[in-house]
DNA sequence: CATATTTAAGAGTATTAATTCTTAATTAAC
DNA sequence: GTTAATTAAGAATTAATACTCTTAAATATG
């Protein structure tokens, strides 16, 4: 069951390593955070370099460099990465694959997709960086092995 | 957001299909299937030869043969079909991809992915071919274009 | 038994997603 | 201005998924 690609759960992991290890300087290097969470850096270079094309992260080259949330945390919602590295029409399928899948003519389980949807969609919207943050900090939950 | 892989939504479009057309043989063939429904036919063959070694179809070869559900289409669940396509591992997944995520090192959305798997888990196996081939039948919703 | 119809098996190809690699541009510090 | 550190851009490669093709086996019918 492949909800996201690898490319938002990478995204979305080392966004979370930035939220809950504050850094002393204003930018994180991307090569700590491949570092850290044994990621590929080039591939989470291009990653990143989506997300600062779509306004959430800032970055900055040279040393002492890196990427730097665009906004406070808690006000980047999971769903803004979702659909940044996913595309926006992310939420735009049928479960079963029919052809022209919607109101008017809908799959056998449309209602039953579109409740799940909303809910994914709602908890999306819904949750921020900071939060899950806040989590890993309380050590609720874990961000590494 | 891709849930299931095209041969699993390919599989149950064509099983939905034989439910809702009762032929009048005891086999209907792939060909027909993949006539109606506009699928490659030997894409279909096979997903199907996969669901007749999986036990949910029978098969028969020769003029007149084709495939059969080898049980009562109210006695088969969507939940047998997405195993048997997607592997008995379909639902162990971590959304974010955390290494390790489970109970004892949950990722920071573990229970809410938890719930979601659930709801989607039992209505897959809580919904037969015969309940969504009625719904199609009652023309409530649509199986073609 | 010859022919036509159908599935079985799996090799082969194409498309997409994931990952790696190479080169360039920017910037700080000496 | 030279060097080192860093991201930018995108080409190139690899891996996974989706799809197509070829040959074989089974079976019904004349």
């Amino acid at each position: 069951m492949k909800v996201l690609s690898q490319t938002s759960k990478y995204g979305i992991r080392a966004l979370l390593y930035m939220v809950s290890n504050p850094s002393t300087g204003e930018y994180v290097s991307i090569g700590e955070i491949t570092k850290e969470l044994n990621l590929s850096f080039h591939f989470l270079t291009k990653i990143f370099r989506e997300l600062t094309n779509k306004g959430i992260l800032y970055s900055y080259r040279g040393p002492s460099g890196g990427i730097a949330l665009a906004k406070p945390s808690d006000q980047i919602m999971l769903i803004d990465i979702v659909l940044a590295l996913e595309g926006e029409d992310y939420f735009d399928n049928c479960l079963l694959g029919f052809p022209g899948c919607g109101v008017e003519k809908p799959c056998p389980v449309h209602n039953f997709w579109k409740g799940i949807k909303e809910d994914i969609k709602s908890h999306l919207c819904n949750t921020s960086l900071a939060q899950l943050g806040e989590k890993i900090l309380a050590e609720e939950v874990r961000l590494f092995d």
